[in-house]
This record gives C-alpha cells, sequence and structure tokens, in this order.
DNA sequence: TATTGTTATACTCTATAACTATA
DNA sequence: TATAGTTATAGAGTATAACAATA
C-alpha cells in the first residue's frame, strides 16, 4: 500500500484525473462539475480518512464495523441493542450483522443475552473484556477525530455537518433511480 | 438489507446513537463534538449514498472500485495508464490492483498492453467493450450526482469541495499517531 | 403472514509477504 | 538496490436466498 502512495503527491495526481474529468464531461448532457465534484470528493475523503482510521484499529484487531458495535454497545450503556438495531444504525445486513456479532463473540467482546419480551431476538451486550477494549480504543479516536478535523474552525465544522445532512436528504430523496 | 432500513427513519434513529455519544462523551478529554460529529457524518454519508451507488453499479456487474478503474481508463483517452498509476488514484495496493485488473481483462473490458520505454510495465487501456460499457452507465452516474447534490446550493457545493480539501488536508499531516 | 435471526454460498475487497523481471 | 507487477494466502465485507422459530 505505501509503496503505491508517494507521500503528499496523491492530491495532486488525483487533481490531474479530476481536471479530464471536468473538461471532457462539458460534452455530456446531465454534466454538472460541481455535483459530480462533491460525490468524487465525498468517496475520495472517506477514504483518506478511512485507510487511516483502519490502520489505528487494526491494533486492536477492529475493522470500521466491529469498531461501531462496540461503540454502539458502549453507549447503550449496558442495555445493550437488538441486533435488528444494529442492522440499522450500520446499515449492515441481518445475515452479515450474524457473522459480526459472531466474531466478536468468539473473541468474548459481546454476548447475546435472551430478550425476555420477544424470544425470537437476541439482545448483543458488551462483555467486561468489550469494555476494557473500548476504553483502550476510544481516547485515540477521539484524539484523532480533533487531529484530523484541526484545520476547519468550529464555524466549518457545523457548516460542513449540515452540508452532510443535505447531501443524505439528497440520496434519500424520492424519484431516485430504480 | 431492505428489511433493515425502515424508511425514512434512519437518520433519526443514528441521530438518537448521536446523541448518546455526545452526552456520554463530555466528560472525557479531547472529546470534542463537533470534530467527532463531522467524522460520524463524513463515514454514515459515504455509506449511505455508495449503498445506493453501489446498487446502481450491479446492474453493469461493476464494483465502485471497477468503475472507478473503466473512468480513469476512459479519461485518458485511449492513451492508458500504468497499473502503478491506478494504484496511486484509486489507493489499493499493487497485489491488488492486479487482481481488479485481472478480472476487467477477463470480461473483456480492458487490455494490458506492454510499455515500450520500460519493460516491466503495463499499461492499461479500454476495450471498444469497455468503452461501451463506460457510455452506458455514465450517463446514469452524472445524473445520480447531480439529483444527489440537489439540495445543495451551487454555493453550497463550492464550500463542501474546499472543506473536503481541509479534512484530507488534516488527516495527512504530519504528526499522526503511529 | 411477517419478523428475527441463522445458515450457506459465492463474490469482492483488503492486507501481507515472498517472488520474478527488469531498471 | 529499487521498482513494476505477480502469486499466494488469509481474512473481512457484501449480497442473496432459503430456512427455523416465534410473533
Amino acid at each position: 500500500m505505501k509503496k503505491c502512495m508517494r507521500e503528499g503527491t496523491a492530491d495532486q495526481r488525483v487533481a490531474y484525473y479530476w481536471g479530464r474529468v471536468r473538461e471532457q464531461g462539458q460534452k455530456k448532457k446531465d454534466f454538472d462539475w460541481p455535483s459530480t465534484e462533491v460525490i468524487l470528493n465525498l468517496a475520495y475523503t472517506y477514504d483518506v480518512l478511512m485507510l487511516h482510521w483502519s490502520k489505528l484499529l487494526s491494533r486492536y484487531r477492529l475493522s470500521l464495523s466491529t469498531m461501531n458495535i462496540l461503540t454502539i454497545l458502549k453507549y447503550s450503556q449496558g442495555e445493550g441493542h437488538e441486533q435488528q438495531e444494529l442492522c440499522q444504525l450500520l446499515l449492515v445486513s441481518r445475515a452479515n450483522i450474524t457473522k459480526l456479532i459472531d466474531s466478536l463473540v468468539k473473541r468474548g467482546l459481546v454476548v447475546r443475552t435472551a430478550s425476555l419480551l420477544d424470544r425470537r431476538v437476541w439482545i448483543v451486550k458488551l462483555t467486561s473484556a468489550g469494555d476494557e477494549l473500548f476504553a483502550d480504543f476510544n481516547p485515540f479516536l477521539l484524539k484523532e477525530a480533533k487531529r484530523i478535523t484541526s484545520r476547519l474552525t468550529g464555524k466549518e465544522k457545523k457548516l460542513l455537518n449540515g452540508l452532510f445532512l443535505k447531501l443524505r436528504a439528497g440520496a434519500a430523496r424520492e424519484g431516485s433511480l430504480k
């Protein structure tokens, strides 16, 4: 991976490619550069940040998904969550959440406990080992979040968060191509 | 997947969880909610948009990565690219770009041609079949980019693009945790 | 009948390291 | 020695459908 990235030049390279997209798009129907740029930027920024993030998490043998599960469970304050709720929060299918939870159970980080209200349901909870692991990685992530966003002012962060919301609203809107 | 998402409520659910993150984070050292929110928003917005995007691409039996490769090659206007350049543009390792290109070669969408300058190098180019497929999917993606960003004004799109750049600059900065 | 979760399967993507051949 | 690309391998993630138990 490292070998493929010459330090400090990735953004320039991408800019060069994007320039071509922009030029050659002009001729096309429905082309709107700022719109396209937003999508390219979202995907590329995600890749850059999450590549970095994944590397941090690999120290704890966690992926983004498993880290998210532990975090969600931690913030439930001992109540836990149904697997189905985790599906909704993580945008992961039922079949795949089963596998993710399986892997965490195997490592002793979470447990499945039966629901008293609905016998079809498992409530997933953090174990003390899971809690410890969370206490271990979470401070790093908070620090990193602060560092990564350090070039933005408070006002810009708020602005950015509002724009993200609008983007998602656009994606969810009716009339999408089926 | 669909079964796990009750229409129109995903954002509220996530907001509920984020509320807990925010509350319980307050006590912690290095916690800064707007910074954390930016990261959560980036990841979640990416997931929402790309889930949708992937569904569109699956009609063409393409993933985000393979779509990107075809697009990059298309915009090289017949010149093609070294695999190594694709690594840099896509943030994918050399080993893995080999596999991705293999799969496209197998489908007849791209070809590897020897470089005349360096005998270690393959130049990857779009075939006419690849070109046709691009002509097929690209208009949909342009339309979708426009639709997804339709809730943003032109000014907001520009703003957003600038903020993405700052985010990436922050991630790349020296002094990151090693 | 609908929902929660599991199982099975196949595919894609990623990470790592050892390897070949060129430069 | 360094670089471009390949091979091998193992693990993670995703998509789909069929299934059991329960509501």
